[in-house]
DNA sequence: TATAATCCTGTTAGCGCTAACGGAAACGTA
DNA sequence: TACGTTTCCGTTAGCGCTAACAGGATTATA
């Protein structure tokens, strides 16, 4: 039994199979007479034309590739579901890599996705090379990047205003009166946590407060990273009223270091996350977190790839996001003062 | 600037394009020194074959369709992580299609990837009708429901046993010498849900207790909604010792609510969830839950999907996936007696 | 040496659709 | 009435690849 094909509507139709591309695409002229008769065979025999034939035909596949390090990382999955209803808005379809982290999977993945002549690709933080990056870029006219930045190409990208995020958690915590607040910094590697430390120590010199590097720990980007640091940076420093966590994984770890060493939050140690995933406000005490707006992420970069998909030769653009503050019990705002 | 076609590699390596596609597809008979030829051309032309005209001309695209209804929810994000790394591992690449919890988003979906000529489809747990889901099943020839069984047609499903999954959570309970024991049971309307109550019965019945109905109570399959209806429980039956809960997300809602009444968990109030999504560990205390494997039923859809793509008319399978008891802080095992 | 099988390569037709163009009829305007 | 424009439909060629077959050369066996 196979599929049916144009051919087949046309004959039973008794018109061309062009009449029922132009019936079935809305484009050219058909009479309303023609047009009905096609669209009651169509029903009648249940066509579905082929994506494939006029993705060979027209050299537009309807198709956009999405590569993610992790989806089950409720950060990727979101930005995931941003592109996803974006595209799909706009009739798209979308193709979701995932890599493991692995930047092997990554370039596997992006080779695959152009064989399959993706319109466009939307990649989300890359863990490749400059130099390999610059290679995949320049085998595409249309491209975003999320979550990452390449000096030097033609490449539209969608950032985070890591620098800010990490300034407002530390702002906020010196603004409740903590003075000594220390940073659970996440991996050395991460570019994300490297902006987020120099907002911290901007946000100190902006209160005139002093820098110590001996209150800043890397750790791993997991609850059990920030559990091992915290629990280090407390027992060396035991005078810190606050801490600032690279994410809010990190500052579920930081809150169970503080359980175990019979510290009360907010009481004792006032702790800020960052990225406000589902996880921030189902812990106790909730935390305070610095809300990054991944879902629009997706949506932002979908709008960037189709511009690029609509029009020619354009400029590189930049698409910056800002940090919320969300406020929660594990550090909470200042009373209020009379008006 | 063109992409570059098997027939520019052909006529540089002075063969014809079927030579190249041999030397590609390891198809056929190619001399070693034509293959090294070709494959230098290749390299050095940076070839890459269109998927697109490979699908029109083979009827087969080499993709597999995954719709589920929330990719940010951690467990279907765990089904879609299993399902793509499976797929990727045999060379297919995932088109993944987010429905929102939506039929008519989900009926959308199917359509297009319909159009696109997926290999296969991989629907997990459909909220569609049973007559929806007939007609959908009918149309493909290589199809996998995950979560949702569909009685009197030849499908493919991978199940979770939900059903023993309430009864070892429950069980769980009774073994620690919780009598009185509620049941945070989630939306009327879950399949899933109503398994789990089924299981619960089942365990409450095997150690000779009573059923009471006013000690069940449903709620939304959220924190929130868990929590709503734990107080109302535990307002109206303070006896209760003991709660099993729809998942963890709404176990998450229980353990607040014990709190909000000054209740202890465990030492007053007992409490498993079910699912073990990553949430779990990271409250305090931290739940004990049945562990249902996702990644499991995604890699399982794959294999079930790969055999019938691999061979033609076969009869129905069913797998169904056992859960794990995983015991942490909020409902201790019983201690160790001596042997 | 004759025959059959294997190896190697090229040619042909087709997968299902659509861009582009052409021809005819109908309509609108001067 | 003549001319230009619009509407309507069909034909042609092609998108980039591959299944199927054919023809010639080489190898193995009796």
């Amino acid at each position: 039994m196979d599929r049916v094909k144009m051919a087949d509507v046309a004959r039973e139709a008794g018109v061309s199979a062009m009449t029922v591309s132009r019936v079935i695409n809305g484009k050219g002229y058909v009479s309303d007479e023609t047009r009905r008769r096609v669209l009651r065979v169509i029903e009648r025999l249940g066509y579905r034309p082929s994506g494939i034939a006029r993705g060979l035909a027209t050299r537009r596949t309807g198709t956009i590739g999405l590569v993610v390090p992790d989806v089950a990382n409720p950060f990727f999955a979101d930005v995931a579901r941003g592109v996803e209803e974006s595209a799909y808005a706009e009739g798209y379809n979308v193709f979701l890599c995932n890599t493991d982290e692995d930047p092997q999977r990554e370039l596997a993945a992006l080779g695959s996705l152009e064989e399959r002549q993706v319109d466009g690709l939307i990649l989300c933080s890359s863990r490749l090379t400059e130099d390999e990056l610059h290679k995949v870029v320049a085998r595409h006219t249309s491209f975003v990047l999320v979550n990452r930045r390449l000096v030097g190409a033609r490449t539209h990208s969608v950032l985070l205003d890591d620098e800010a995020a990490g300034r407002l958690a530390t702002q906020h915590l010196l603004r409740i009166g903590r003075r000594a607040v220390g940073l659970v910094a996440g991996p050395e590697t991460s570019h994300s946590g490297q902006l987020r430390a120099k907002g911290y120590r901007a946000a100190l010199a902006a209160d005139g407060l002093p820098y110590y590097p001996e209150w800043v720990r890397p750790c791993a980007p997991t609850a059990s990273g920030g559990r091992q640091a915290t629990l280090e940076l407390l027992s060396n420093h035991p005078e810190l009223t606050g801490l600032v966590c690279y994410n809010d994984l990190v500052a579920v770890g930081a809150l169970q270091a503080a359980k175990d060493r019979g510290c009360q939050v907010p009481a004792d140690l006032a702790i800020v996350g960052h990225d406000d995933i589902p996880l921030a406000a189902l812990v106790t005490p909730a935390l305070t977190t610095c809300r990054m707006p991944r879902y629009e992420l997706g949506t932002r970069a979908v709008g960037l790839l189709l511009e690029q998909l609509d029009s020619s030769a354009e400029p590189s653009a930049e698409i910056v996001l800002s940090p919320e503050l969300v406020v929660r019990a594990s550090a909470p705002g200042p009373p209020e003062t009379e008006p």
